[in-house]
DNA sequence: TTATGTGAACCATTTCACAGCC
DNA sequence: GGCTGTGAAATGGTTCACATAA
């Protein structure tokens, strides 16, 4: 059965407030408190649960260390997990450092650059090589997943650069480009510009219907 | 009529689209050229066109000169937004000078941080402040908008803080925290982690299917 | 009695299909 | 003839309501 992208988004919170109440050495929690914590109606919380066997007790919640053992069990990666980071710039080094990054399953193996001045160097211990050489490199570091953190322009040439190896299976995007993907190369974007624009349209929006 | 949050994502987008033709002297542009390029579905680009008024020619296309400042119009902000970010870290600085805010309608005009290494200093030209002087400085600032940028056990305090003034009314926020805001204040989350557990969950599913 | 699990009802969004205009 | 604008149909996702189990 086929998971719907909001129900994953949702797991993954469940997944952090349950490692929290797990922290705090809480036992039984229901979907009514965990809705509540998080914003979500009770039902919702139970469907989505439910997508994943049943795993709560009736009459009574779910058993936190239980429930969250199952989650962790479908998110968790089977293998550690290989990452390449093409654009060294002020965001790609946050993103080299962010918490989001911060597990030992994840490694980043290589970065890659078009700025001579940072070609040859290391970040955070971190080699950073010519985007023209990343088919060499992703092929001989087994990359799996590339974020891209380059400007709107070059996202598509370091896309293209980076997948030829056929080693990226899945790519985080920050850049707000439309990019072209072999087939089976799975896309996940994060478009910062237009988060904005969207908040600030909402803001003058509801301000006229007033 | 209420429009939808997907629809005013693709708004975002068609705006980008059409200042790169207009750019490229381009005079027309059909629903299916512009869905082709950003990958959506020519009626679905028609159904929120039209949510704005009849601005296409039939047997023709749309102008993309008029398309274009029609939707300039929708985005548009009335006047100079003033911004403060909270969390001065890495990614608080990239986001600093990050191209989504480099418009001269955007006015970054206060920092906060509780690091008191950090706090009395300029970055990008921009003070920074105590947190805990956010009710004074945001109500001097006039400030309408706040960037969240703090790590998630900070974040409702920060958020609390720099709502007493009552200025605020929409936060950006890239803490991976469920927050409680005061009503009428408008929400827009990015979660670097849940997009790339997101990826990586999708990736590991896909796998277990074949 | 309490809280889960789930089919059915509901609501939102996308896609279709074609009438209407250039 | 070609392409927009738009009701109607289809799809996808959420919420309800209640049977079921502890």
């Amino acid at each position: 059965m086929r998971i719907a992208e909001p129900t994953i988004e949702r797991i993954v919170q469940y997944h952090r407030l349950l490692k929290e109440f797990l922290e705090s050495g809480r036992t039984v929690v229901s979907s009514k408190e965990i809705g509540d914590a998080l914003s979500f109606k009770a039902s919702q919380v139970r469907k989505d649960l439910s997508y994943f066997g049943e795993i709560g007790k009736r009459g009574v919640g779910y058993h936190v260390d239980r429930l969250y053992n199952h989650i962790d069990q479908i998110l968790a990666l089977p293998k550690e997990c290989r990452i390449a980071l093409a654009g060294v710039g002020r965001l790609g080094e946050a993103l080299l450092r962010h918490k989001a990054f911060r597990d030992a399953k994840y490694s980043f193996r290589a970065l890659f650059d078009i700025d001579p001045g940072k070609i040859g160097k290391s970040f955070r211990g971190i080699p950073c090589f010519d985007l023209a050489d990343a088919p060499k490199i992703m092929k001989r570091e087994r990359i799996e997943v590339l974020v891209l953190t380059v400007p709107a322009e070059t996202a598509q040439k370091a896309v293209d650069m980076a997948t030829a190896a056929g080693t990226v299976k899945g790519i985080l995007n920050f850049s707000p480009a439309t990019l072209v993907l072999p087939a089976g190369v799975l896309l996940c974007s994060v478009d910062i510009s237009l988060e904005l624009e969207k908040l600030l349209f909402y803001l003058k929006y509801r301000e006229n219907q007033l």
